[in-house]
DNA sequence: TGTAGAGTTTAACCGTGGTTAAATTAAATG
DNA sequence: CATTTAATTTAACCACGGTTAAACTCTACA
């Protein structure tokens, strides 16, 4: 069986990886909040047991090993954070630092009997996908909502679920994933962005955004309204 | 916090407390599985930290402290295993060893959230008593289904969680706690034991344990039938 | 009461995953 | 193209919780 640590650095590795196909040491490391020397020595570690290919001083990225097994953890963390917010009512601003611990101990009997109780589920509460049993995730088409123009229309998605505090904020806002928006204005230097929603499809309401969350939240652009977003 | 290692090694010394009120390190390390000189490490360490009072060659109990803490790993582990076989349907002879694991990483909060969610139980799948929020355990008048005698009644408490074939082996038979039992005979050299039981409250069925057995399932002696067991 | 033997503790060591300080490498700049 | 500089890796170390081998206690028995 793999160690938490390990575990943790491989799902680290994935996170990372989707934006920079190579992930630095240095980012990871500050990633996990650990020493740089720590992260350069799991990855030898990992290297030799072909969990990752280390470039010494250009960075790693997961073998399909390596990935596979993020992906098991990344399923074992969704599926509980879901679990916790369905069945024991935990808010979503908690669900993900008691998963961090969960998804370690998570037996495969567990998992399936979980999986089971919500029905097969295909997203987390906080929106984000929910890998299958073979670490399938399916395809989404999705940008920040930051990258949208005056006049959008787009659905939320997904909005990140590291910052509990962020999270809280959100749902005073409700901000939550399947929510639609339109973008009424953006400030000329693109900080602050101007958002109508849609409560109980029919009344609205105006709030004005920062990047800090305009670029953490993912949304899905609105049929009617798809063109380039370059 | 405290390590996994030493809720482990409180929680042991608990159990075995109960037996020998002073708990030599070999038990203890047999017990944990690990060697004796692990064993007087950690006493040493938890010595140091006010959990328990290590008397050298002597063995060591535990202090108000190290009770307390013991009690709470307890309290989750039963609590935990009640709510694997409510909620999620885990058969008897599996939630020990998940509960092994979760023990060590529920927050109070959850705790909170699944001891409402069963209104507040006082025993778990198998008989033991869960303790109370603040390590109080209810006094139970029983003794171990060994000790019976021909003729007597019984109500079955509770059986041992700790040998899941055991369990399996108990399940087909129908002995699980609040099943009435009678004593029918017993073999001369006390190996044997023959017993009745109540289904249903009518069908009566009638088994042969072995000491084995008999002496891992608590029973209280029903009213009427009530005396000294010396 | 001296001593043998069982049981406990100490000593020396290992693997894991972390740290800081020093050395090395890559990359950018004059 | 040499050199500076920033980032990464190596080196040396630490705490934790475990191991085996050796030393030490207690106890019981001759």
């Amino acid at each position: 069986m793999n160690s938490q640590a390990i575990e943790d650095y491989l799902k680290a590795i994935y996170k990372l990886q989707v934006r920079d196909s190579t992930v630095l040491t240095s980012v990871l490391a500050s990633y996990l909040q650990v020493s740089p020397p720590a992260a350069t020595g799991m990855m030898k570690k990992l290297s030799a047991s072909n969990l990752v290919r280390h470039h010494p001083y250009q960075g790693v990225e997961l073998t399909d090993h390596g990935e596979k097994i993020a992906l098991e953890v990344i399923r074992h963390h969704r599926l509980v954070e879901l679990y916790l917010s369905e069945a024991l009512g935990v808010p979503w601003d908690k669900v993900h630092d008691e998963a961090e611990k969960w998804e370690h101990i998570l037996s495969e009997d567990l998992e399936d009997r979980i999986d089971e109780f919500l029905g097969y589920p295909t997203s987390d509460p906080h929106g984000a996908p929910i890998p299958d049993r073979n670490g399938t995730i399916s395809d989404r088409d999705v940008c920040t909502l930051s990258k949208l123009s005056v006049g959008d229309k787009a659905v939320i998605i997904e909005v990140c679920d590291e910052d509990a505090e962020m999270l809280r904020y959100l749902g005073k806002l409700n901000l939550y994933p399947q929510t639609g928006v339109q973008v009424a204005s953006v400030s000329p230097f693109d900080e602050l962005m101007t958002i109508c929603i849609d409560l109980d499809n029919d009344i609205s309401s105006e709030l004005v955004l920062g990047q800090k969350i305009t670029t953490r939240i993912l949304v899905s652009l609105s049929p009617l309204d798809e063109r380039p977003t370059a």
